[in-house]
DNA sequence: TAACTTTCTTTGGACAGTTGACAAAGTAAG
DNA sequence: CTTACTTTGTCAACTGTCCAAAGAAAGTTA
């Protein structure tokens, strides 16, 4: 059921704009000639479309490249630096900043522990101190911000999926965090849940970079699906989609804290896998862990009931994924939040199940692996956003610093 | 991460006509004015692109509108008999074929039993022999017919998603379904997965029509769903999304015939509920159900196993719900196949497992209802499959009898 | 009857990408 | 070195898009 929108021609040069940028910008250095191939533009429109990329200074000529047998290309590059961006991991209990330029290099990062829940106006003061004074420590250009990505640790809700859920986060009900942050810094704010972001960062500078269908599962606290579709995020109709936190894997199983029983966030959620290891730790006499990140720690030293816990936790875990093998079938899963720091620990038992369990085409053709983003992977992702909006064809116009129609 | 595609002038054009063609398909009956209003178009290019459709026979002026206060509008309608489609269910044991026109309606119908899986050559003679039979009852301009659609029990596969599976159906390795109907009738030929032909059935013609995404869940010998993602069909990266058979319902219950255990389909697939109430019947000395239908109709007359049997399939089911609305949170989810006819008797307890398991948000905005298209739904489908492509901008010069660029 | 509103078409123009000719700058071969 | 060829990139003329403005058509309202 075809629902499109019109078209201008102002929308062609959009789109053909941004066409040619992000094909400069995934490169890294093309000519000309490669452009009007792969673009299938002709040769004169490619030459006018980037010159205007050579005057808003998001492309230089970098030199002759090397001729096939004729007139030598003059090769174009991206200028990663020509703009940089701001992302903001707003966890339960930390705030992590950055500032990246546009080829996802921090350039500057800003650390706080700080009870987010229980606190809105203190949260937004101590996003708004860190953002602050990262710009302050930096050598650039205010001017050359294109705005704040902020990834949350909520699904989105309202009418346009621009606010905090109240029903996850009660105490932030009648705080707009995009509509104060956006007059503060004058700049664009870009709201995402942090599993979202996390699928973006993957997509655009992980292992996701040549897939169209991805999932990213964010192991923490809580567990939490980002989803790529089509190359877009996806939020399902209510903001909601990838909460594979609360699917069932065991319908008589444990009793969750949504209510159900069996959840998979009742197996593999941080709470759950510290009890369970200081269960056996008290028992054993043994001084107790206090976070994943011990877990892991310990299971990498050998520690046999660390190593059985995150053994479990795989099985359950692939479990879920062979669920989201099964309806979503995606060419990649990357496993992300502390957790996934377990590596081959962790995939050994997920993949075990996957294969046992999904069916097994799909299985087969999903690979699944954890991430190499590191701690700061959803706020890079949360700054990614704001590329991804500043590249899109309509705020094209803005981001290059066009004059308006 | 952006990858459009280049666009030109005639794109442009296409779009624009197909925005309007597509507006006026909805709508039935509307004017110049309000198609303006409805498209951002100037008025200028909506009258020029209603004469283009105007002269392809597509749309008719059929007389003056009511004023609202001023001249009054000319009404255009669209012409739903200006071109027929051919649909066909190719299931496990018979086939369907039905000859539509522009909204749904079947102007003709053949049904014939048949084994298809074991036997290509057979079933494609027998296709052959139903559409031709079709064609001929029906007083249509044979030349006006747009194309087939053919809803196959198999995932798609092959590197453009056009060729049945040869894992699912290993007997028709070697025949090409679509390459060999083509030439037969001189038409363009689509294939798709049968819960998928369900889904578009349900957005074109069913409940669906108000949403983006939704679920079509088919339950029948198998246990399949077609999603549509923002107003897509989804397959995923290898053409198998939407298997919701087989996700893990309880990770240890009965083995399946995948060979995991505990998926949907072992507990509410057609074998397992008819086994079910035979047992029941076998200790009281009643006779056997054969069928589905069996089942459906002792329920509605109060057979209390039949009931008792629909009840716990619905539980089940609820579960496998819960977990789709989780991960997917579609605004809708049909239930079809033989088993949705028992209406309420299935629903109640699905409805009743999905509140208490899924999140109460996504769950309470998911409208979970049974199909209202009967037997045929899954050919009519297919039919609308064409009808999609037909009218899709790029197809849209040829639909019409457009001259070439 | 005159003024107003709404619908739809006509006219002229701005601007998109394209085609084809051509200039620029190399390679290949005698 | 010279000539022929290839590849890269630009320029001018052109086709075809949508749009804004003006106006014609056909009603309502007072």
């Amino acid at each position: 059921m075809p629902r499109s929108q019109a078209t201008d021609l102002y929308a062609v040069r959009e789109n053909n704009l941004s066409l040619v940028l992000n094909m400069v910008r995934r490169a890294g250095a093309i000519s000309r000639a490669d452009l009007v191939r792969q673009t299938q533009l002709s040769a004169t429109t490619v030459s006018a479309l980037v010159n205007v990329l050579l005057e808003s200074g998001f492309v230089v000529e970098t030199g002759i490249g090397e001729s096939s047998g004729g007139r030598p290309p003059i090769m174009l590059a991206f200028v990663y630096e020509a703009r940089h961006v701001l992302g903001v991991e707003m966890g339960a209990t930390h705030l992590t900043a950055v500032l990246m330029d546009l080829h996802g290099q921090i350039i500057g990062r800003q650390y706080q522990q700080f009870a987010t829940l229980a606190n809105p106006t203190g949260s937004i003061n101590q996003i708004t101190q860190l953002l602050q004074m990262i710009i302050a420590a930096a050598a650039i250009n205010p001017s050359h911000l294109l705005g704040i990505g902020l990834a949350v640790p909520s699904p989105l809700d309202g009418e346009n999926l621009d606010q905090l859920s109240t029903v996850i986060m009660p105490q932030w009900a009648g705080y707009d965090l995009k509509a104060t942050l956006q007059p503060l810094f004058k700049l664009p704010v870009y709201l995402e849940n942090d599993a979202n972001a996390g699928v973006i960062a993957e997509q655009w500078w992980g292992r996701g970079r040549d897939y169209a269908n991805l999932a990213y599962i964010k192991l923490g606290t809580g567990v939490g699906s980002g989803l790529i579709v089509k190359n877009e995020v996806y939020r399902g109709d209510g903001g909601t989609a990838g909460e594979i936190g609360h699917t069932t894997i065991t319908s008589d199983g444990p009793l969750c804290r949504c209510g159900n029983r069996g959840c998979l966030e009742s197996f593999v959620g941080a709470p759950a896998l510290i009890a369970e290891v200081n269960q056996h730790r008290q028992i054993n006499g043994e001084a107790a862990v206090h976070s994943i990140n011990d877990i892991v720690a310990a299971a990498n030293q050998h520690d046999p009931i660390c190593r059985q816990v995150i053994d479990k936790a795989g099985a359950y875990l692939g479990i879920a994924i062979a669920n989201l093998i099964n309806l979503f079938n995606p060419g990649l899963i990357v496993l992300g939040g502390e957790l996934a720091a377990a590596g081959n620990l962790l995939l050994t038992p997920v993949h075990q199940a996957v294969t046992q369990r999904a069916m097994s085409k799909a299985a087969s053709e999903a690979t699944i692996t954890t991430s190499q983003l590191g701690a700061n992977a959803i706020a890079i992702g949360a700054g990614t956003l704001v590329i991804h909006h500043a590249f899109q064809p309509a705020n094209l116009g803005l981001t290059l610093g066009m004059k308006g129609r």
